[in-house]
RNA sequence: GGCCCCAUCGUCUAGUGGUUAGGACAUCAGGUUUUCAUCCUGAAAACCGGGGUUCGAUUCCCCGUGGGGCUGCCA
């Protein structure tokens, strides 16, 4: 029933510029976007604005750029110039519901014209009061179809009149729908429950009910996957469909990502945005890694997937049904897991952005520095705007209580002994010779079979703390220079 | 209220009409290490409940329960 080996499924995501780009919605976009490129298809970004009243300024772009940053690539579309302004891609637009406003009118009139929608001119108010009787009887609170009945001469004097009116979809209440969800099998609503549902508002736009449909029959859209809030609105759509004689898509409804309490994730949560993700400095890889995982694993017991590997290896058949609870410390574990590998160009390229938002204030140290820092740090994850501050003593000048630089119960004499032989043994290396592994191979020779007594003084002098990173990469952060002024402190303090 | 969807360790999940119910994250313990972290080893940890079908149900069916969603001129 999925088409298989066919290069001709089109899928899309089809974004409300209302907002930011939710991570769940992000989790629903790869679906569609693993379905395409696993089966060779195409990938269409649309834009939905026919809310008016709730576009946010400069959403479309930011959810655009969270579309790129993820690594995601469309062939159709909106998208971004190198100007950063939206511009459109493609043959079958325009992409932007707003500018396709004529082609749902005459659709919808379309519809009046075979009986299968009718005006509507019911004042808000009316809507309203009808709807808080029927609650309050209990009943399911619909449209009681009034303007069903109104005749032709009424209608034609109440348009003269121009008086504001929505275009109405006829149900047929006394049949039922049944469809075939590509994740959760047959589903059968019965039609009683589904209300004449409005497709034109009075200030001309469409509901999405009505552009979804129309857009994706024009755009050739074949499988729709979907956040399962969606699911009761499908027999809508496809009675939609049927009035238009299209021909149905696939549907899929995926699960929710939920939080930890098992409700819808929601900015009460924390950040969901995409952008808060990567403003935080969590890697495209891991983020993706994870929420491709929610919902949807190879049944194996593979945890790693590149977003290629993901696209070889998907299959809708192994998409889960249940909601999925969205849990930091796993993303944290993937984030550390790809922190791990990254490039040293591409660490730079992140740690450089990650110093701009989290580094220490008042302190500008040299790009090697943080370089070496970075490596460093990629070792021992944590979360990613702590990298920094975790090693502050490396940047700054160390305050620590002179006790702290004895080992167990060494002596006064004993630390001042160690220290002047790791002054002598760092003092010993050339300048350029000043590399971490040369450095961690003279001071363990210095060592020899009295590690703790040697590297504890040593390690705290360099970094004034009780816990930090090794003594060797203190000295190769600090450089020699610094590396010995700070034992020579060290030292003037246990006088 | 009505309708729809869902249900395996704390979390993401694998799995089967008969399994010691598997893996990963998190947790805990031990090891490595100058400390912390990493890393290695190990442990604890689950089939929502009640009926039915069956020689036998975590698995199939029904009913509950719990959770989620929809019920807008929002999407």
């Amino acid at each position: 029933m999925t088409l298989k080996n066919q290069s001709t499924c089109r899928l899309r995501f089809a974004p409300s510029p209302t907002g930011y780009l939710h991570i769940g919605n992000l989790r629903t976009i790869l679906t569609n976007y693993l379905f395409a490129r696993h089966y060779g298809g195409d990938f269409i970004v649309r834009l939905e604005d026919t809310d008016q009243a709730r576009i946010v300024q400069g959403a479309a772009k930011e959810i655009i750029k969270s579309l790129k940053w993820a690594g995601l690539e469309w062939e159709e579309g909106i998208d971004l110039d190198s100007r950063g302004q939206i511009v459109e891609k493609g043959s079958s637009g325009p992409y932007i519901q707003s500018k396709r406003l004529a082609i749902y009118q005459k659709m919808a009139e379309q519809l009046i014209r075979t009986d299968q929608a009718y005006y509507c001119f019911c004042s808000r108010k009316r809507l309203e009061n009808m709807r808080q009787t029927q609650i309050q009887r209990k009943q399911a609170p619909m449209y009681d179809r009034y303007c069903r009945q109104l005749t032709e001469a009424e209608i034609k004097k109440k348009l003269k009149n121009k008086e504001p009116y929505v275009i109405r979809l006829k149900v047929a209440r006394e049949e039922e729908t049944v469809f075939k969800d590509l994740v959760r099998g047959r589903i059968r609503i019965e039609n009683r429950v589904i209300d004449d549902q409005v497709l034109v508002k009075s200030d001309g736009f469409p509901t999405y009910h009505l552009a979804v449909v129309v857009d994706d029959h024009l755009m050739k859209i074949t499988h729709v996957f979907r956040s399962e809030e969606w699911l009761p609105s499908v027999p809508k759509h496809i009675l939609i469909y049927k009035a238009f004689g299209f021909k149905l898509p696939y549907f899929g409804h995926l699960p929710q990502l939920l939080n930890m309490n098992g409700k819808k994730l929601s900015k009460r949560d924390g950040e969901v945005a995409v952008k808060d993700f990567r403003y935080k400095g969590y890697l495209s890889e891991a983020v993706i890694n994870y929420i491709a995982l929610l919902g949807w694993n190879p049944k194996t017991t593979q945890e790693i997937f590149s977003l290629e590997e993901l696209v070889k290896q998907f299959d809708e058949r192994k998409l889960n049904k249940a909601g999925a609870k969205f849990d930091y410390a796993r993303l944290n574990w993937y984030q550390a897991y790809y922190l791990k590998r990254l490039t040293d160009e591409k660490l730079f390229s992140w740690g450089k952005a990650m110093w701009q938002r989290f580094g220490i204030q008042g302190v500008e140290p040299e790009q090697s520095k943080i370089e070496k820092i970075l490596l460093v740090q990629k070792q021992r994850v944590g979360e990613p705007a702590q990298i920094f501050k975790e090693v502050d003593y490396l940047l700054k000048p160390v305050k620590y209580a002179t006790d702290l630089l004895k080992w167990k119960n060494m002596s006064q004499q004993q630390v001042r002994e160690q220290l002047n032989k790791a002054w002598q043994t760092l003092d010993q290396v050339k300048e350029k010779d000043f590399e971490l592994e040369r450095i961690q191979q003279v001071l363990t020779e210095a060592a020899a079979e009295k590690r703790g007594e040697f590297l504890w003084p040593l390690r705290v002098a360099l970094s004034g703390k009780k816990q930090s990173v090794s003594p060797f990469e203190c000295a190769w952060v600090l450089g020699k220079k610094q590396s010995k002024k700070r034992i020579e402190q060290a030292l003037n303090k246990i006088k």
